[in-house]
DNA sequence: TAATCCTCCGCGGGACGTAC
DNA sequence: GTACGTCCCGCGGAGGATTA
């Protein structure tokens, strides 16, 4: 936390599962013998199923005050358990596949942690009981030597969201429900939809220089393009029965103004190696035609390539014909912006449910990916009347994004880096729509999000220049390219003020004014070259302010509960979850803010939010029953969530910034999101940026572990 | 003295679960 | 399809210790 003199001591929990077998393990926990002594933790040592203590741990048990019977638990057990696998894997050479059967009584002294997070009997996480009860034990414990942080309400009133359900006053409530009693069957509150209205679309559209939207739908499996077509139907309002057009036939949607073209594209779509595909791709030429200033965006179907598609492909070598990173990157070449849909799985053809989610929220990302902006985001936007004067509603919202992509196993290549950013732009009239301009390292100059993204993903990581770097080196690098932006940046917005979001996490290792431990120094005292993006411009073209953003779970603290008190009589309420904003009171400079999120998974219709109210211990058994409201699942192997928290620390670059408002513009930027049903973890401009990243051909998480792992055998 | 080994640490990221 | 939460591994830089 930063602005705070003393030590923060910042406790949570967590579930750590056991595994059955040590010589798979790279940590055990272990109990020291005697009373009121910690549980250690040990890491292990070696690889292919033959682990056991390493060099170091063995110094440092050795210095504890201790005896050595850790040590020896753990060599016993490594020796008991590479006997059984070496039985295993003789027995093998006969009989083919090892398998391998660990004992599975309770641990005694040594607990190896589960190497990998792979389907186990018990869930994870502690549930916001566990937390609380954690939070009341630490402040027993610690009586006056510690304090908690104190933490305020803020009076931001969050925005109504499309997809909220509908707001209805009073009266208007009253009257529903009389005529919901004399027979009517209108809902008390209208469900809240996602999608924008075609009307504004096609106002987007316009304003970004178009005449009309085209949606080319790219299929070769009947049941995908039957998908596709039920959403348009259902999200334009058409009629679907009479809906089934022919290969080509351009349909119209909405006014003339957003149409669709369905074609069947089986050579282009399936995988294989990348020859002939730009050829494969001519048939849809016309569809995919922008000229006469049509926004083209193209819907495609896929599948993760399997051992079927490919017989005798290693799995690390279905990733060379994989169709989706090669089309993509075709498409991105012609200024195309793509979004996929999958047709199967593992369990075959995918039969949607209703609502069939996984195309709705496909056609959103498509939304999102052509740079469409509705009026949400000036909805959003709206600022406290005491915020009017500052504006955080007429200034531009920057985000950037910083990754090093880590050379996985195999590979050769140095690690890589990659930029993106983007910027909310307001308008230069009240009541115009919002634009989002991108921009990218691989392409460094700001453009339509749309054609940034286009041409980002049309071209591959940008490789390091100019030979082998030191750790400052390469990352003051980065942050001059990121100088270099913002200057271009500030040419662009034309004397609109701006304001720059970054995830403390990934941008810290550049700019030295973003760390906790720097905010009562100044620029220039730290080891690197930057002290805030944009602090090296001429000061009349600095940002406003730099927005520290942080959601890293180890930094930001889990709230527990909040107490409320009643303004009507003298009294308190203690709540259990709050999405609200909070104001942390600091010892020093500004303010932080804690924006807290209750995670849609624990209040969401099926979870029965579980932990609310008794830990994991008291989880609940399976109930098996003919009777279908007594069946009950068993609640142990069941994920138990924990409300979390957006850090929000504005840092000003100019005594014109209200601290509050920026605080509140970004929580509000975090709860309205483009086109996504409901928070983000980041505010709209850098999780655009984010996205941006993510779709990248080679943003690629398929990789294959080398390690060995025994065969476990299904069972209960 | 330079090269190599070893471990810590920061952080990227994989896997799996739920929600809409 | 995307989003987030949880919890683990493991890469690669930094820097000390060891070896050629």
């Amino acid at each position: 936390m930063p602005n705070i003199l003393t030590p923060v001591l910042m406790v949570t929990s967590r579930v750590t599962r056991i595994s059955d077998s040590l010589i798979y393990s790279r940590k055990v926990l272990a109990i020291q013998p005697g009373k009121n002594r910690p549980i250690l933790e040990v890491a292990l040592h070696g690889g292919g199923g033959a682990r056991t203590i390493s060099r170091y741990a063995l110094e440092a048990l050795g210095r504890l005050d201790m005896d050595y019977s850790i040590l020896k638990a753990i060599a016993t057990r490594s020796r008991a358990e590479q006997l059984i696998r070496a039985e295993a894997v003789a027995k093998a050479v006969k009989d083919g596949k090892p398998k391998l059967r660990f004992p599975r009584e309770r641990p005694d002294q040594i607990w190896p942690v589960l190497p990998k997070n792979r389907q186990f009997p018990i869930g994870v996480g502690t549930g916001m009981h566990h937390l609380r009860v954690l939070n009341q034990h630490i402040l027993n414990r610690f009586q006056d030597l510690a304090e908690p942080l104190v933490a305020r309400a803020t009076t931001l009133t969050l925005p109504h969201r499309p997809t909220d359900p509908e707001r209805v006053s009073k009266a208007e409530m009253d009257r529903r429900k009389a005529e919901r009693e004399a027979g009517s069957d209108i809902p008390l509150r209208g469900k809240g939809t996602a999608f924008p209205e075609p009307a504004s679309i096609t106002a987007a559209v316009k304003a970004a220089g178009f005449t009309k939207l085209r949606l080319v739908c790219l299929w070769y499996r009947d049941e995908t393009r039957l998908r596709m077509l039920t959403t348009l139907a259902k999200t334009y309002n058409l009629d679907n029965k009479g809906l089934d057009p022919r290969d080509g036939q351009e349909i119209d949607l909405y006014g003339g103004t957003i149409t669709a073209v369905f074609h069947f594209m089986g050579d282009f779509l399936t995988h294989g190696s990348p020859s002939g595909r730009t050829k494969a791709l001519k048939p849809a030429d016309a569809a995919l035609d922008a000229s006469g200033g049509v926004l083209v965006g193209a819907w495609c179907e896929t599948h993760i390539p399997t051992a079927d598609d490919a017989p005798g492909l290693k799995p690390a070598e279905l990733e060379d014909i994989d169709a989706k990173p090669q089309t993509k990157t075709i498409l991105a070449g012609r200024d195309i912006a793509s979004q996929y849909v999958l047709g199967k799985n593992a369990q075959g053809v995918i039969q949607p449910k209703a609502p069939d989610h996984p195309t709705e929220m496909a056609l959103l990302d498509l939304y999102r990916s052509l740079g469409i902006i509705d009026d949400r985001i000036a909805n959003a936007l709206r600022p406290e009347p005491r915020h009017a004067l500052y504006g955080p509603d007429r200034i531009a919202h920057v985000g950037f994004h910083i990754r090093q992509q880590n050379k996985r196993k195999g590979e050769r290549t140095s690690p890589k880096i990659v930029v993106t950013a983007t910027a909310l732009v307001p308008p230069a009239k009240r009541g115009d729509v919002w634009q989002l301009r991108g921009w990218s390292s691989a392409v460094p100059r700001w453009q339509p999000y749309r054609s940034a993204q286009n041409q980002f993903h049309a071209n591959q990581y940008p490789q390091e220049a100019g030979g082998k770097k030191s750790y400052r080196h390469r990352w003051d690098d980065i942050g001059a390219v990121i100088e270099r932006a913002l200057e271009d940046l500030v040419e662009e917005l034309d004397g609109r003020p701006y304001v720059v979001t970054v995830d403390e996490d990934s941008a810290r290792r550049i700019w030295d004014g973003l760390q906790n431990s720097k905010q009562s120094s100044h620029p220039g005292t730290g080891k690197n070259k930057y002290w805030l993006p944009g602090y090296s411009l001429q000061e009349d073209e600095r940002p406003d302010a730099i927005i520290r953003v942080n959601i890293a779970d180890d930094r930001v603290p889990p709230p527990v509960a909040y107490t409320r008190v009643l303004s009507t009589r003298d009294g308190e309420k203690e709540g259990e979850t709050t999405n609200a904003l909070y104001e942390i009171e600091t010892d020093f400079g500004t303010p932080v803010w804690l924006l807290c999120n209750v995670p849609r998974n624990y209040d969401g219709g099926n979870s029965g939010r579980l932990g609310a109210k008794y830990t994991r211990w008291d989880a609940k058994r399976a109930v098996i029953s003919e009777n279908r409201e007594d069946r009950r699942k068993s609640e142990m192997p069941e994920p138990w969530y924990t409300m979390t928290a957006t850090e929000i620390f504005p840092i000003a670059l100019n005594d014109r910034v209200s601290h509050e408002a920026l605080a509140f513009a970004t929580a509000q930027l975090c709860h309205q999101t483009m086109y996504w049903s409901g928070r983000a973890r980041y505010p709209v401009a850098l999780h655009a940026a984010i996205q941006m990243d993510e779709d990248h051909p080679q943003y690629r998480r398929t990789a294959q572990s080398a390690d060995e792992e025994p065969d476990i055998d299904e069972q209960e």
